[in-house]
DNA sequence: TATAAATATCGAAACGTTTCTATTTTTTGG
DNA sequence: CCAAAAAATAGAAACGTTTCGATATTTATA
């Protein structure tokens, strides 16, 4: 593996002026720079990044670590932290598992942006003793070495229940996704605030953990237990939301005819459904972007208004 | 940020015992160990990953380059390739878009393994002067210094092609995917080849993009323009098959009376159209684990069978 | 009890950069 | 043409680990 002292050789100059030259350091005449240069890429070399961060203390890395790779909601998240820190000069490394743990406790990166319930929130404290800033996006830790940055849940299903029941729906029932998860509370809260407001009684609850398969089995088993069928099922995302719509419909039921449905994310998906899902939309380009901006901001000890995304309700034909 | 020496220095020892003990090395005793490790525990210190992966030339890591974070086959590769990695006390690390080329630059793991048609064949190759294993998916490079792992593309589109063949279509279309992309052209050989073999003539060809939304646009140009609809669809893959398929019966088609479709990857989605898709089953987790056992065998030197990873035809009810 | 062997601990070099300071070379202008 | 200033280059320390070789301490053996 090349390193700078083989440039140098092939130079016939010293290390320090090859460092000062591909870092286009002014002290280097342009002409050598240039033939520097060349030689290095003659050879086929590219400074250490591992030394490089070891003396310069940073790496130039953001670590994005996510629970799994699948599903429809942290593509665009992903896609709008990678824009922004790319236009600032940063690297984005995304990790899954028991990687992002090793790679959280090695320092990998200069800051962490943490969307993974599985990594322990008192894992992550303490590694917040020798590493910052973490911005947690999956959960509210009350502690000042972590930084919050949540969607406003509990005010979007707030005002999208409210829309419901000023529609006139009465027999009103919640879909859960997995139970304890910020996400889910939040937004059975916003939920129930404004059903509470308007004192109406919550027709039925089922469990699902927000995948599309978990709201096929709900109506599976409404369908073959016979149990009585709300008019509005409020889900607590949009993939329980169409596994529960194509299945009834499948068995005969019409939307929003025979019920109401409504979603939360606004997946693509969402606008291929017929009828189309009435949910909440969460740009999470531009919230990747934000959590971006942010944490660059803590980089450099800034102050951030940490404030939470806000959610638009898009309400369509399925209810 | 607190170092080995803080922890040595809090020990009473020196740094080496405190590096010893660290890493369970069995020249300190048990009881030493132990203390070691309660005084680094309570100070919040973890190793610094950039001084070790100087040190000890590696990281432990492999990085995996994609070109976008969406769509539905990545998912499980990823998760395969993690699982294997995983498995052998290796991390993961995924990257995009420029942030790839940085990584790579930097050395920033111990081997690649890149599908990323964005990064140019030209850098990849200046990249392998300085560093190995490199392994790509999406192309194939003849140079010694990079590895392809690709599926065999090629052979499943011929068996697909000559099922379709026998059940007696004669009007077959082919819906290209990105032009000359790998997956795209060894599809299109494989389709061309069962194609002449068969002597069949093309009834036509159609150009999208691997996109859904590329499918409906083809659908939409042959019903606005009124053009003559084949009586099959060979798609080079599922997204484009889809779109075709649901736009299509949105305008009265009906499937397969009306013509057969075809895609290709069995993705999720396939499971849930109606009728169901025809398509080719690529396993990519099993694909994964493969692409991770091979990285790992040709970091030290193995010999590797780097075999093509097998489709397996399902035919449903799309043709 | 003296000494060898085994065990525990330490010091220092090295990994490949960056960057401060020092030195050499060139240019300027009186 | 010389001294001083400016420009170009070089040397060396430091970043935080690992690990080799050395030293100090304990234990076993004669």
């Amino acid at each position: 593996m090349a390193s700078i002292k083989d440039v140098a050789k092939a130079c016939g100059c010293s290390i320090s002026t090859v460092s000062y030259a591909l870092n286009n350091d002014k002290r280097i005449p342009e002409v050598t720079a240039k033939r520097i240069k060349s030689i290095a890429e003659e050879i086929g070399y590219f400074p250490s990044g591992a030394a490089r961060n070891l003396k310069k203390r940073n790496t130039k890395r953001i670590l994005v670590a996510i629970s799994n790779f699948g599903g429809p909601v942290y593509h665009e998240l992903l896609e709008g932290i990678h824009y922004q820190l790319q236009k600032n000069g940063y690297t984005m490394i995304v990790s899954t598992g028991a990687s992002s743990d090793t790679l959280l406790k090695e320092r990998s990166a200069d800051g962490a942006i943490i969307t993974d319930i599985n990594i322990a929130t008192e894992m992550l404290l303490q590694i917040a003793k020798n590493f910052r800033p973490i911005i947690v996006l999956d959960r509210r830790i009350e502690d000042e070495s972590v930084y919050n940055m949540t969607i406003n849940n509990q005010k979007a299903m707030y005002e999208l229940t409210k829309a419901v029941i000023k529609k006139g729906y009465k027999k009103i029932a919640y879909v859960h996704g997995v139970r304890d998860v910020f996400d889910n509370v939040t937004r059975y809260d916003g939920f129930n605030q404004a059903m509470k407001e308007q004192d109406m009684t919550v027709f039925n609850e089922y469990s699902g953990n927000f995948t599309k398969e978990s709201g096929v089995e709900i109506a599976l088993s409404i369908i073959q237990e016979q149990s009585p069928v709300p008019d509005m099922f409020i889900c607590s995302n949009d993939e329980m939301a169409i596994g529960i719509m194509e299945t009834m419909q499948n068995h005969g039921y019409s939307i929003p005819n025979d019920f109401g449905i409504s979603g939360f994310d606004d997946i693509e998906l969402a606008q291929y459904t017929t009828p189309l899902l009435s949910t909440v939309k969460i740009n999470h380009f531009e919230w990747g972007k934000s959590i971006a901006k942010n944490i660059l901001k803590l980089l450099n000890f800034e102050k951030t208004d940490i404030s939470q995304q806000k959610g638009e309700i898009m309400i369509r034909d399925s209810f």
